[in-house]
DNA sequence: GTCTATATGTGGATAGAC
DNA sequence: GTCTATCCACATATAGAC
């Protein structure tokens, strides 16, 4: 009977995700997860033997995450109107993206920096590739064949720009105006 | 007499600088500065009383380094020129930062996230308001004036947005090519 | 599976001799 | 101004009783 194990290591893992988007990895504790999850503090290593596998338990979570956002966004009818429900969809985020930063992005710029999480960056930088395959998919649908994986690459890079900025001045409206700009682009593609 | 000490202070200084740079602000141990600058570790706490301080020095260091920055491509004939002789700078920094990040956005992401540092993150956030400020300038006398904070501010996401990609992905290609299509982008303005 | 107690290691910071 | 020794707080992780 572990049905009440794995509850509790869900709830370990979403709690994870929470907290370290918030705080960032480095600076967040095991404890701080566990008082999160509601969990005793004692029992987290029997889920989690290590705090390293609390990151890779995040990224994959938020692999999973962007996956099912980029198969909702994939059912709009042609590529124009399914690029720009991607950016919705991250617009629509703008206020908790201002207050704790893109959780990707976030982890990919902290974690990258140490020889001891490269591994962990490295696999929440799948993240970033599986978005622009995705964009540079849709882009070739619509033509734009020679230069599909620039412009994808162009279209993460202001959402992730606008991301930074509005965390750096906690302020939503750069995800606004930049994301409205995006769409606009797609638009007259 | 303190001449060796105004020698030691900016050694440290300069190394903080580098070190948090590269492996960010949390995980440099006030150690790793001393040995950078090759000054005795138990030396260190007369120059800088505590690890936030240097903290506010690395970011003041960065703030006239920007600033110099700017002043350099002000010196270039013209709104266009000017623009695009900073964004050249970027791009000509290209290895270092697909190699350990924005110092500035680094910083940024990094300190926001928390209470005891947001004072350092806001800081940092005045770099980019700084070049902001200087970038819608620009744009103010290309005659932009109904959109110049828009445009100053999509030039810095897309800088922004290429350095994160480069780094997460370890490739300076990102700020090449996304660094060209933003130079491209200011001269048909 | 759960919780208490604790080991282990580390990093920021201070006291004080020189 | 410089360096040694050390304090202290804290975070990851383990051992082991229940």
């Amino acid at each position: 009977m572990m049905r009440q194990g794995q509850n509790k290591k869900s709830r370990l893992q979403d709690a994870a995700k929470d907290v370290i988007h918030e705080r960032g990895y480095e600076r967040t504790r095991i404890t701080d997860i566990a008082e999160r999850a509601g969990v005793d503090a004692g029992s987290v290593y029997y889920y989690f033997k290590t705090k390293e596998s609390f990151g890779t338990a995040v990224i994959d979570s938020l692999a999973k995450h962007y996956s099912a956002l980029l198969e909702q966004a994939g059912l709009q009818p042609g590529p124009r109107k399914r690029i720009n429900a991607f950016i919705q969809m991250v617009m629509d985020k703008r206020v908790l993206l201002a207050q704790h930063g893109c959780p990707v992005g976030g982890l990919c710029s902290e974690l990258r920096k140490t020889a001891e999480t490269v591994d962990l960056a490295q696999r929440a930088s799948e993240v970033f590739r599986e978005i622009l395959d995705w964009l540079e998919r849709q882009l070739r649908e619509l033509g734009k064949a020679k230069d599909a994986r620039i412009l994808a690459e162009h279209v993460l890079c202001v959402l992730q720009g606008a991301a930074l900025l509005a965390h750096s001045f906690d302020n939503p409206r750069h995800l606004q105006t930049q994301g409205r700009r995006l769409q606009r682009l797609i638009l007259n593609l």
